[in-house]
DNA sequence: CTGAAAGCGCTTACAG
DNA sequence: CTGAAAGCGCTTACAG
């Protein structure tokens, strides 16, 4: 019932004019401290707000940054988006959530919806079809209407856009040689992510470090492909040649599945299979065996994130793209106790 | 560079007026079909779009919804916001996404805020702090603002607010009715939720089915508490006793704590216990043992809300609260099959 | 110190 | 069929 009272009601109120009352309520110096105080105890009692749809037409911008994620299954995303949201709030700004479900046309469509001026920023992660088909031109395109874009966790290499990732190469590049250090060289690594963008990163990284370490890098001990009943078929062939002491599970869904093979096969983790994976601090330690993992800061990941697209909204940086790289960190649960 | 163009420069190529650009695009008849030809041709070479923040402000309205969940860890929450999305996407609204960190007093700030006018309406999840408090004045302060609620999920019983959630009851009904029906006779529960709201729902749900089925309701079988570690202990304890034959998880993280449980104990699911979750299809099948659950239906549930809260935006509903209740489905899984 | 005016980018009743 | 005017709810340079 109570309908919101405007500028020009509380001007009629108190018989003064409209610019009088916006100024003392933004605390204008022009303005008597006297009349100020009309005003503001009036504003009060109506329980005054701003329409902030007229005062974003006022300041050309939306008060909005839009966040795709690729999926919304993976807790990790959602970590994230928890981060971007209180960071936003903080800021001042809303978080219109989208989600593309790994698919490029679904992620220009949602482009092209926000380049009509619905948001000031973009924060995405690309999805897994943008990454294979290596197509940006969308994102390229926000740039060029002067919305900000903010690339988060799917980094991608060569490419004038602001990023913050964590250091994917290092990552595993640590899990691998904590498990060397350990006398574990039999290390196998599993990936349902294909050998794109990120899973082609930890691919790299994983390789390094065998190098490095001087251990050979066996095809066989790499379960690699986006086809789930292939990862599950690979993994139950490379589990019953009973060689491979460690498998590192390079993200959530072949870290699950990995812990799962392990069990069925009737092996027991630590003690026949120690494992990695890529899952996160709320579930992990409720799994059983729970399952050291690879940190990733989701939700430090979407704050950084948020603050570095505000600062762009804002003009607060100069134009060179900007590299944020959070340092993971290996945390050891039961399936690494040994 | 390219920066938006608007009706006004619009007019000025077309030497018409900005009242003839507008009518043209949005296909008034008052306009000479030659004319609107014109219009649409230079604006769809200029790529023209509404800006949507001016159309807002002269329709009176935001273009957006507002979702506030409770918790973003649980994938239960981020199935419902998917559903969300979509839904309200194709409707033509934006999403907002707000956590309340199960905190009334982070609940009663985002509601604060988005009453200014963020939003046209708003979807909640309410946060176990407020079910616990009882206390929903920042919900109704909403509806007196003419901001159409719709709850989800977490529903409330006795308040005069539209709801969308499942049969909470009847959903572990089912559960004890199916082990009941093959010869399970002697079944516990684990609830971390304490015995607020769902939890109250389903405890009593599983108290009733005991009931009608002529089974002992035993305190001892029921582990319910809000404090994990006393959970765990109690769940531990049960486990030692070795009576009890099926074990229910009335909410995600109960269910897992369970079946961690369980196998630490050294017993077998489901050859010495049997279970039944509430987790949701993505992990279930790929957890060790997989789990049967009680499938909710988070994305229709979404879905529902959304439509029914866009409904109420336009007016389209009578004022009478609705409540809709989705039928939830029993999925069996490894941790039943014997 | 206060207010009239212009304007943000649109829509729409009204006049011609 | 076209356009001038008013208005959505604000802000702010400018005049008095």
């Amino acid at each position: 019932m109570r309908s919101k009272i405007t500028l020009k009601e509380l001007a009629k109120l108190l018989n003064v004019s409209v610019s009088t009352v916006s100024k003392s309520l933004n605390d204008s110096p022009e303005i008597s401290p006297k009349t100020v105080q009309r005003v503001k105890e009036l504003a009060q009692l109506h329980n005054y707000r701003p329409n902030p749809t007229a005062v974003n037409l006022k300041r050309n911008r939306t008060g909005n940054i839009a966040v795709i994620v690729p999926n919304i299954s993976n807790t990790f995303f959602a970590k994230v988006l928890g981060g971007v949201e209180t960071e936003a709030r903080k800021l001042g700004f809303q978080v219109i959530t989208y989600i593309s479900n790994e698919s490029l046309k679904l992620e220009k469509q949602i482009t092209e919806l926000i380049s009509n001026g619905l948001v000031d920023g973009l924060l995405i992660s690309v999805s897994e079809e943008t990454q294979k088909m290596n197509d940006y031109a969308h994102l390229h395109n926000l740039l060029e209407y002067e919305i900000p874009v903010v690339l988060f966790d799917r980094i991608i290499p060569n490419i004038e856009i602001d990023m913050v990732g964590v250091n994917d190469k290092d990552s595993i590049y640590d899990a691998v040689q904590f498990l060397y250090s350990r006398n574990i060289k039999k290390i196998g690594l599993v990936c349902a992510l294909g050998d794109i963008g990120l899973g082609q990163l930890r691919i790299e990284g994983y390789k390094k470090a065998c190098k490095d370490l001087g251990l050979p890098v066996d095809e066989k001990f790499a379960v690699v492909s986006r086809d789930i009943p292939e990862v599950k078929d690979k993994l139950k062939q490379l589990l019953q040649e009973k060689e491979v002491e460690a498998l590192i599970g390079l993200d959530f869904l072949s870290t699950l599945l990995t812990s799962r093979a392990i069990q069925e096969e009737g092996l027991k983790i630590p003690e026949d299979i120690k494992m990695i994976g890529y899952v996160n601090e709320d579930i992990a330690p409720i799994l059983y065996p729970s399952l050291s993992y690879v940190d990733q800061h989701p939700r430090q990941m979407g704050e950084t994130a948020a603050t570095l697209l505000v600062e762009r909204i804002k003009g607060n940086k100069p134009s060179t793209p900007s590299h944020t790289t959070l340092k993971t960190e290996l945390k050891h649960l039961d399936s690494t106790r040994f």
